[in-house]
DNA sequence: GTCTATAAGCTGATAGAC
DNA sequence: GTCTATCAGCTTATAGAC
C-alpha cells in the first residue's frame, strides 16, 4: 500500500466536484477559472485534468447529477392517495429537496446558457421529465374533480416557479422554520390549483 | 454643423446600451467582452469608453434603468378599488411589463452577483420597493377581508416568483395568446391569495 | 498523482494620433 | 469621435519531468 507523497486520488476527485459546484454557484461558471478551482482544491491547475475532461464537463456533470438525483428521489417517494394529497406531497418534497441543495439548484437554473447545445438538450429533457410528474398530478386532479386548474401546462410552470422561488430568500434560522414555510406554501399551492376545501 | 467623418455620437451611445443589454442577456455578463460589444456596435473597443465609465456601469445602468422604469410604470397605474381588484391589476401589469422587456428582466434576475457590493445594494433597494407595492395590496386585502393569505411576506415572494416565471417559457405566437396567459395567471394568483369568490 | 512550463489567445482599460 | 497600439495579466488545456 505504498503511496507516493502527494498522491491523494480518493480525495482530489470528490473535492474537485464539491469545489466546482460551490464556486460556480457563488460566482458563476464564466467568472470562475480552473486555476481558482485548483487553488481551493489544493492542487495545481494541470492536475484537475486527471479528474475531468474539461471545464464544461464539471458544469454538465453537476447539473446532470442534480437532475438525476431529483427525479430518482421523487420517484422513490411514490405517493399514494388522490391528486390533492399527491400535490401536497409534491410541494413538500420539492421545497425540502431544493432547500437541502441550494448550490446545485442555483446552478441548474442559472447556468443553462453555459452548456453546449448537446448538454443543454440533455438537461432540458431531464427537466421536462420532472415537470411531467407534476403535470400528471394536475391532470389526474382535473379528472377526479379534486383539483381545478385552467390549464395543466401553465399551472405546472406556475407552481414550480412558485416553489423553486423559496430558494431565493429562505435561510435556515430566519423568521420562519422550514416546516412552517412548507405549510404556508402548501396552502397557497393547493389554493392556486383550486383544491376542494 | 460640420461633423467629422465617423463621428456619430447620437447613435453610438444608445446603440451601446442596447447591444450590451442584448449580449448580457444572451451570453451572460462575465462571458461578454468589451471587444465583442464594440464589434456589434460597429466601433473599436477604445471608443466605448467615451460612453461608459467601465463594463460594470453598463450592467448597473441596465438593471437600474429597468427597475426605475418598472416602479414608475406601476406607480403611474395607481389602480383603484378593493384589494382583490388591485391584485388582479398588479398581476396583469407585471406579466405585461415583463413580457415586453424579456432581456432586461433576465439580466435583473441573473446578473445580481456580478454587481459590485454598492451597486447590488442599490438594485436590492429598488426591488424591495416593488415587492412592497404587492405586499401592501395583500395586507389591505387581509384587513378588508377580500383576500386571505397565511403570511403577506411569503405570499409576496410566491406570487412574484410565479408571475415572473412566465418569462422563462412564454413566446409570442405560441399555443396561448398573451391575453389568455394573463387570464389564467390572474385566476391562479387570486386563488393562491384566497380571493373571495 | 502532481508538478512546472508552455502554447496561443483572450481580458479591461488607457494614451496619443488623427 | 474614433482609431491604433499597448499594458499587464488573465484564460483553457497540454507535455513532459519527477
Amino acid at each position: 500500500m505504498a503511496r507516493k507523497p502527494g498522491s491523494r486520488a480518493e480525495i482530489t476527485g470528490p473535492k474537485l466536484r464539491e469545489t466546482a459546484l460551490r464556486l460556480f454557484a457563488r460566482d458563476g461558471y464564466a467568472a470562475v477559472s480552473m486555476r481558482q478551482i485548483a487553488a481551493e482544491v489544493g492542487v495545481q491547475a494541470g492536475a484537475l485534468y486527471l479528474y475531468t475532461a474539461d471545464k464544461q464537463s464539471l458544469l454538465f456533470d453537476a447539473m446532470s447529477d442534480h437532475m438525476e438525483a431529483l427525479l430518482a428521489a421523487w420517484r422513490a417517494e411514490a405517493p399514494k392517495g388522490d391528486a390533492r394529497d399527491r400535490l401536497e406531497h409534491f410541494a413538500r418534497f420539492h421545497i425540502r429537496f431544493h432547500a437541502a441543495r441550494a448550490d446545485a439548484v442555483f446552478i441548474a437554473y442559472m447556468e443553462l446558457r453555459n452548456l453546449t447545445p448537446e448538454n443543454f438538450a440533455r438537461i432540458g429533457a431531464l427537466r421536462s421529465c420532472y415537470e411531467a410528474e407534476l403535470e400528471s398530478i394536475l391532470r389526474a386532479g382535473q379528472d377526479e374533480g379534486t383539483l381545478t386548474v385552467p390549464d395543466t401546462k401553465l399551472a405546472t410552470m406556475a407552481l414550480i416557479a412558485m416553489l423553486t422561488g423559496v430558494n431565493t430568500w429562505f435561510r435556515e434560522g430566519g423568521r420562519l422554520s422550514r416546516d412552517r414555510v412548507e405549510d404556508i406554501y402548501v396552502d397557497m399551492v393547493l389554493n392556486a390549483a383550486g383544491a376542494r376545501v
